[in-house]
DNA sequence: TATTATACTGTACATATATTCAGTATTTTT
DNA sequence: AAAAATACTGAATATATGTACAGTATAATA
């Protein structure tokens, strides 16, 4: 797979977009509409660049023939943000925090979800969660007692066991003998709840 | 979603097996050519009904204009097996042990893999492998120490750290304390590597 | 019983679309 | 310095393709 230029991810990316959004792929037309270019030439050649540097497909003579070469092409799926648990900060989906993505199906967890969340240290271990693995976050706040959540205590994101005492009163509890639960108090503390573990990821 | 007649299904059917195969959708000689239609028309008629049962959408005016309605529509993926840990007996891809497929893209696990297999006990707990985990397994019989292997002994399958301490031991470690280790001395029994661990899955 | 939906064949045609040809210009490679 | 690749505009055209129209026939529905 030779090198791309970046005219030619352009196009690669136009192509993608427009698979995702209609099930089908682009004409030469459709291509020049959403770049640009004033001539259908322009996204043949590009596509032919394309074809000949292994990306894409092309069956000669059938309209919108364009089929992309990507073996972990997964289609229908989609891609999901990988952020990394910072210290501090919230784990927002601003370019800078995301690592990578991936691509997965939209059901492949149940709820549904919003990104991963990439763990770091071992405050879960007993509840098979580890470093390095994924947990699949939906994004809510409608968190029930026992769920794992990823909660932000000012600028701390954690990742524990949702437990409310009373209506002032949660308690953040980790599943690791070493780690001491999180007592807090809604009234002089600020809990924020971005969201609730709804699957976990590893790979080896 | 209203009923679906048996020849509109074949119709749709045709055109999922065409994308997938393709890349993009068929057309309406296409799909005549795939099920023995004489006349364009005869597709015709049945993407109209299937747009009007809300199957398809379709483009007016665009050649190769159709979209599947399918929300979980993971096409690109594929749909990989899910095998009980079945307390004896090895885990085949034998129909009466799938307890259900799981659409996945084909390189969602680093070095690919053949099918999920669903963890019973907590033998592995320390690892990070709990109780219905799905994990990823590759069949293969090339595994190096501490790989997390799928063992099969006599007719018992488990799963564990794999060691090996001399041409004729191996030892199958758990991660739990409230299990032993299994010392095999290869020469008196069978050992029977069914593949190895590349990830793991967990829905809540 | 009339009507609608299903399930086709067969023909015809406007247009959607791929594709070629003729240019121009810049950058990269040999 | 020549050749090849990149990056376009613009026009022309053969054909791929959607789609309408005219029929025939059977089953389901009102």
């Amino acid at each position: 797979m030779k090198e791309i230029t970046s005219q030619q991810q352009r196009v690669l990316d136009c192509i993608q977009i427009y698979l995702k959004k209609t099930g089908f792929p682009p004409t030469r037309a459709d291509i020049c509409k959403e770049l640009g270019f004033k001539s259908p030439n322009s996204a043949e050649t590009h596509l032919r660049a394309l074809e000949k540097k292994g990306f894409i497909s092309i069956e000669s003579g059938a309209s919108r023939g364009i089929s992309v070469n990507n073996q972990n092409n997964s289609f229908g799926g989609d891609e999901y943000p990988v952020i990394g648990l910072v210290a501090a900060g919230s784990p927002t989906l601003a370019e800078e925090n995301i690592e990578r993505t991936i691509n997965c199906p939209k059901s492949f967890f149940e709820s549904g979800f919003d990104y991963f969340l990439k763990v770091r240290g071992l405050s879960m271990k007993d509840a098979g969660i580890m470093e390095d693995d994924l947990i699949a976050v939906k994004k809510t706040t409608d968190v029930k007692n026992g769920d794992i959540v990823i909660a932000r205590l000012d600028d701390e994101v954690t990742v524990k066991f949702f437990n409310r005492k009373s209506s002032n009163i949660v308690e953040l509890e980790p599943a690791n003998e070493n780690f001491e639960n999180i007592v807090i108090n809604l009234e002089s503390e600020q809990l924020h709840i971005e969201g609730k573990s709804v699957g976990l990821l590893r790979r080896n």
